[in-house]
DNA sequence: TTGTAAGCGTTATCAC
DNA sequence: GTGATAACGCTTACAA
């Protein structure tokens, strides 16, 4: 039972030849009726199983897809992989998962190996430190589709899906100032990467559109984590003359922003407000929740899955699509002065 | 520049066959290091990258691996994923994701195209509804290396890798126990699901040890959900003698039970105790952190993955592995009545 | 040290 | 309708 049966084990059986096999196994309308019966009964019977890679290696395409994010278990990046395979799934792709861990050589060697391994496209979150181009060209080059999600570089051919985070940016940092904050900090990540500065775009129009001043001492950089947002709220508020309120880019940020100001006695939100950025479960399960963007990962990943499909289907019109999605602000007890949770 | 470039072209340009391209560029001894560099000098010039799926028909063995979860999008499974990529990448596997939903169909049709793909090998968490083993088999019947990890089954020459469930159930309400809480009521999911049974057989067994009573009727089985917990909890409490604590196999569950006892103005952990199983993120972001039974899915990835490295490098002893990891109570706020949380 | 040729499992292009 | 054969890109005996 451990050798692998092909067509030609059951060409042999049945006295035909594998070609013949091959077009019954396809329903290839010349074969007659009854040998195609007759060969799929025999197929069943033998446990035969189509081996994929030698149709990959003929026909050049592998039915697999690559997908790259800078790692798995951040609940936005599973849960657009989870919208990618729903999507993808009934086509008959498969998914080779890789993680950047927002290095740039791991990026490059996925990109690499995903290459060889002959995938059908690559759809990614492009990673802060990808700063060449020249790397992701040669997947054009070699005629497979790039779709870049969430985390985009402008690319020509590349279609994009990504949230409008400057959107996100502006609502959230307007609903800090329609609750009457008055003096709104920004806290944010590395913003060479274009969704950061996205948000941080928002926020600055935002506050000028309102007739606030900004103040670029106000906004912080800070590595993505908890830890980092906590130390930095505790350090912020040393200073003369406070904010009393936070916009921050991340969820993670924004959690500790909040632990920092309790531990220093603060009460959110009375005298402090706070809204983070991706809806991570958390925030809406704490019991302090926290107001959040949502930035719908799910639908993300399937609309991410359905242009690349419509790429596949049309390969003749090259045009590049741009799809932007709609951010949705949670509004939550964080930042809950007036109006009520949501 | 959209042409694939193969062994055959550089052999062309340097006028040499394809047979001394491929040894030079895998480093066969039996070539000068002339012709060596010569080689690898044009095939980086030309861009050449290796046809992997070529490789793999030719081998047999195509580096990729299938990990199968019921899905992706749970901080518990994507973990899991994580710790399988992070130790299976060094030696060049690639992994496809699957999901079931804990579907039989899926999981019967993700292990076709998997074998399909000739994966080397597939690591899965398999379904409470998959009920046949036969299927299965037919994984091992073409001598690709089958592991379990968390929901395994018995099945002779499959690894697994799991977690001391049992005394996970037992550790959780004998301190449930400890703690001074009399009538102790366990929430579970479907417990023809191994890793259920036995957290609640462990449940049992603590009661038992400790001279306490086992009454069936204090345990319900439900949907793994946070409204499913809410509700059963909200019409558990109506009853005559209601319980003052209660071990969940479920975090979500567990969230939903703390949510519907102060929805009734139950105080936590004054009044009622909960401890919850998985240390999924939330429990231990909420205010009233949840005390729960952590499973290490890092850990049990990256075990997992060693597993199967090993079965492959002596696929001639054919003994399977049986790795039981121990659990971990994560003492918190919602079980803290004299000893401090942690 | 290098060339020749077969083979991995399919499908496509000719023939008959 | 079916058979023979080449081809996909690579590796590997076997020769030379």
């Amino acid at each position: 039972m451990k050798k692998k049966i092909t067509i030609y084990d059951i060409a042999k059986k049945l006295n035909i030849t594998a070609a013949t096999v091959s077009r019954a196994l396809n329903d290839n309308p010349k074969i007659s009726p009854k040998t195609k019966e007759l060969v799929k009964a025999t197929a069943e019977n033998m446990n035969y199983e189509q081996n994929r890679v030698a149709l990959a290696l003929k026909s050049g395409k592998s039915n697999t897809i690559g997908v790259i994010v800078p790692r798995i278990d951040r609940d936005f990046f599973a849960t657009i992989i989870k919208g990618i395979e729903d999507e993808l799934h009934p086509y008959g792709y498969h998914i080779i998962i890789c993680q950047t861990y927002d290095l740039k050589e791991r990026e490059i060697e996925n990109i690499t190996t995903l290459l060889n391994a002959q995938v059908d496209g690559i759809l990614m979150s492009i990673s802060n430190s990808m700063t060449e181009v020249s790397e992701l060209q040669r997947v054009l080059n070699k005629n497979v589709p790039l779709i870049f999600f969430d985390r985009k570089r402008d690319m020509e051919g590349v279609s994009t899906v990504t949230i409008d985070d400057f959107a996100g940016g502006y609502k959230a940092t307007e609903h800090l100032i329609n609750i009457g904050c008055k003096k709104i900090a920004h806290f944010t990540v590395d913003r060479t990467s274009e969704i950061y500065k996205l948000r941080f775009e928002g926020y600055k129009q935002a506050l000028l559109d309102h007739g606030l001043e900004y103040n670029p001492e106000n906004v912080l950089e800070l590595e993505n984590s908890y830890d980092d947002g906590k130390k930095a709220i505790e350090k912020f508020l040393m200073s003369s003359n406070p904010p009393d309120a936070v916009f921050s880019s991340s969820d993670y940020i924004a959690l500790g922003i909040i632990q920092g100001l309790r531990s220093m006695g603060y009460n959110v939100p009375e005298d402090f407000c706070v809204v983070g950025f991706s809806n991570e479960p958390f925030t809406k399960f704490m019991e302090l929740s926290i107001s959040s963007v949502e930035q719908f990962p799910l639908e993300m990943g399937k609309t991410t899955a359905k242009v690349f499909l419509e790429q596949v289907r049309d390969n003749n019109g090259q045009v590049e699509k741009k799809v932007v999605l709609e951010p949705k602000l949670h509004i939550r007890m964080s930042s809950s002065k007036e109006i009520n949770a949501s």
